[in-house]
DNA sequence: GACTCCGATCTTTTT
DNA sequence: GATCGGAGTC
């Protein structure tokens, strides 16, 4: 067992003690992945159990192909038959083969985020409720909530107490949209994320037979970033481990960072209490982070009162102070962090892609790009808007989704449309009304139109029947790449795409060739032992972001939220955007009262640090396209002052901590105005654009006569500056005054 | 029904 | 900055 040496104590201890109840505690950076890794590869070396016995749960996607590929390298190509993945897709899996057992069909869809919320906005307009009291996102979280606390829609409406509740926040409809969202999916033959966690419980619930199998079956239960765990999945694997009672949970409740998705900090602090001989390994040493940065983390920790007692420790360097970069706006912050990440370059030697940085928000990611494209740093973007979200992927994607399950009502209104045939709005909301009111599908309302909806309906809609009924056909006998090419050429969508030559156009058509290509790729991977056009659906459903980065280019600077980055490691790390209301972050403040998260979510980022740690706030942001200021953030204050080295090359010199002033940031403010106002402003001659276009904010000035293609000529009273200068009030002189949005108005200047 | 224009509105993090 | 939806027009 070579793989036992050079492990310490603890480490030894986690991978060696494989029978019964046991609880890691992996501080950051204390070879968590390393630990579990081989505690795998020793179950099936040491004790010969067969990996088709053993359950090995993460939260991503990722996590679940890196480990499988290192314990691959350790016991061989046996790896594969390790039911190793995520808790999602463990148990789409596993609902799939029981599916009959729930009454859904076996082939049912998986609704992302997306079809989530559309469908909860057409419920709220079919139920005549207020869209902006019943937002689709408020809804969506409630009955996210519920399900993953495991409430039923049954349970809910029968609970007096969630009716209080909902009536308080003015909601009393709460219960009902619940149910019908409940229904609604079920007869779209559809599940969303909570409810393949949801349906399982009820699943091994209801039919002890089915539980009894699974709990046979896995022999060990292995569950990685325990800390993020919600009940529902809590209970499924405790279920699942009740025969054998070999659950081994590894996790750091110092990086729960996933409380606002119903993960429960209290799985990890109470899980002893859960097995009376439980045993417990606490790994601190770090291996990963310098002294400095390990005690910086520490003192940073230090401040939860929720927290399982540790000591997180290293023998290595004490290394560099943290570097503190001070901006006068998010633009400077990412020159800042462009001109650091150059000059590190420069003078130590290190690669691109030994740098990360780090945000809280995705949005802050624009001026970091722009700042590295300017010192021509290659970048890469983690997560974000991912490539399955794009319109013209979900569109062919709902075309497979429809073709494979007809009843699926989001890819429906997706599709039944596009392209362009004649079936508007008013015709599908019949469709689904009709649907609605005889409790069927919508697949039987469509194939028997004329039982359903008296008067004209487009004699498309019949075409559009058959074409699916051929697809149908078509995909029974082909490999999903065939069965995928065939829908994008005869659906129309490549060829509408293709005939639109406009930039975004050309893009779109490629994204939809990037799509055959991963089907291609799906389909000559030998390891899917199904390559049906079900299958590959199935995989990417549920893809992420993360997931779905394929660069070719690897010596390049990683960009990301911190999310993201949790259970990855950089020489360098730059968390920037370190200001009150963002980080921490006001809304997470005001809703959850939960500041000791972000400060989990703090303590993640600077733990991703190896050697060098930098930290940055600017005192001006653009945030909702307004120009807001700013004040640092309050984690800095909890830096002990003598870790941190402000740096003076770039930044204002002024101390700003810990003796940070009112009248200091006044003073940076009043010298960003100053500097803004001249660097922006356009002096000498504009250019008079040939035609209407719509007006450039910058070039718009008080007094300037302009033209408007409807209101003809008028003179620019003012320009909302608080709103970035987005909005004029221009008076036309026979259409009076005016407020036009300047990213809208069509404007022609004249002198 | 399709299309255009424009005001209103919303932004946390992800499976 | 981007997206949604209402209003108006063809």
């Amino acid at each position: 067992m070579q793989y036992l040496d050079g492990l310490n104590e603890p480490q030894r201890e986690g991978v060696v003690n494989t029978e019964g109840p046991a609880m890691i505690i992996a501080g950051a950076g204390s070879g968590k992945t390393r630990v579990l890794t081989y505690r795998i590869a020793h179950l099936v070396n040491a004790h010969k159990v067969d990996p088709f016995n053993i359950l090995a749960l993460t939260f991503t996607n990722k996590a679940a192909l890196e480990m499988r590929h290192r314990i691959e390298n350790v016991i061989g190509a046996e790896a594969r038959n390790l039911w190793m993945g995520t808790f999602h897709s463990v148990f789409a899996r596993i609902l799939r083969a029981e599916a009959g057992f729930l009454g859904y069909p076996a082939n049912f869809t998986i609704y992302d985020t997306d079809d989530s919320k559309s469908l909860i906005k057409t419920i709220v307009k079919e139920q005549e409720l207020d869209e902006k009291v019943y937002k689709a996102n408020v809804v969506l979280n409630r009955i996210s909530g519920a399900k993953n606390r495991m409430i039923s829609w049954q349970a809910y409406i029968n609970n007096p107490e969630y009716f209080a509740e909902d009536e308080a926040n003015m909601k009393p409809k709460m219960g009902k949209l619940y149910r019908i969202y409940s229904e609604r999916c079920k007869r779209a033959g559809a599940m969303d994320f909570d409810d393949l966690l949801f349906n399982t419980n009820i699943l091994f619930k209801n039919h002890i037979d089915v539980l009894n199998k699974y709990q046979h079956r896995f022999n060990y239960v292995l569950v990685d970033e325990f800390q993020d765990t919600n009940i529902s999945q809590y209970i499924i694997t405790r279920k699942l481990a009740a025969v054998h009672q070999n659950i081994c949970v590894v996790g750091d409740d110092a990086q729960s960072i996933y409380a606002f998705r119903g993960a429960d900090i209290r799985n990890i602090l109470n899980f002893e209490k859960d097995y009376s001989d439980i045993k417990i390994i606490k790994m601190e040493q770090n291996y990963r982070s310098t002294q400095n940065i390990v005690n910086v983390a520490n003192s940073v920790i230090a401040r939860n009162r929720a927290q399982i007692h540790k000591q997180v420790w290293t023998t290595n360097q004490s290394g560099e102070l943290i570097s503190l970069l001070k901006a006068s706006s998010d633009h400077e912050e990412g020159r800042l962090v462009a001109s650091s990440i150059f000059e590190e370059k420069m003078q130590n030697k290190i690669q691109n892609s030994d740098f990360a940085v780090l945000y809280r928000t995705n949005s802050q990611s624009r001026a970091i790009e722009e700042a590295l494209r300017r010192v021509n740093i290659k970048y890469k973007i983690v997560g974000g808007l991912s490539f399955y979200q794009r319109r013209e992927i979900k569109d062919l994607l709902a075309y497979m989704r429809f073709t494979i399950n007809h009843n699926d009502e989001e890819s429906f209104k997706r599709i039944v449309n596009l392209p362009k045939r004649g079936i508007g709005p008013g015709t599908i909301n019949k469709i689904l009304v009709a649907a609605e009111e005889h409790t069927i599908s919508i697949w039987e309302v469509i194939e028997n139109i004329h039982q359903f909806i008296h008067g004209k309906v487009s004699a498309t809609l019949s075409g559009f029947v058959t074409l699916i009924k051929r697809f149908e056909l078509e995909v029974n006998h082909k490999d999903a790449f065939d069965a995928a090419t065939l829908i994008a050429k005869q659906s129309g969508i490549l060829k509408e795409l293709y005939e639109d030559k406009t930039i975004e156009g050309l893009s779109r058509y490629e994204n939809v060739q990037e799509l055959l290509n991963a089907v291609k790729e799906f389909v000559d991977n030998t390891d899917n032992k199904d390559v049906n056009l079900g299958a590959f659906l199935q995989e990417v459903s549920l893809l992420t972001g993360v997931d779905t980065d394929k660069s070719d280019d690897n010596n390049v600077v990683t960009l990301m939220t911190i999310h993201m980055a949790k259970g990855l490691e950089f020489k360098n790390i730059y968390i920037v955007g370190l200001e009150e209301d963002l980080f921490p972050s006001q809304m997470m403040l005001s809703s959850r009262a939960d500041l000791e998260e972000e400060r989990r979510l703090f303590y993640v980022a600077i733990t991703r640090a190896k050697e060098k740690l930098t930290l940055s706030y600017a005192l001006t942001r653009y945030r909702f396209g307004r120009l807001k200021n700013c004040e640092p953030s309050r984690f800095l204050d909890e830096i002990e002052p003598k870790y941190i080295q402000v740096d003076t090359k770039f930044s204002f010199s002024e101390p700003v901590i810990p003796n940070r002033t009112k009248s200091f940031i006044n003073s940076v403010r009043r010298d960003v105005q100053k500097k803004s106002a001249n660097t922006f402003k356009k002096t000498g001659d504009y250019t008079v654009s040939p035609g209407f276009e719509p007006s450039d904010t910058s070039a718009l000035e008080i007094g300037m006569k302009v033209e408007h293609p409807k209101f003809g000529y008028g003179k620019v009273l003012d320009i909302d500056e608080n709103g970035a200068g987005r909005k004029a009030k221009v008076k036309f002189d026979n259409f009076g005054e005016k407020t036009l949005l300047l990213s809208f108005a069509k404007l022609r200047i004249h002198e």
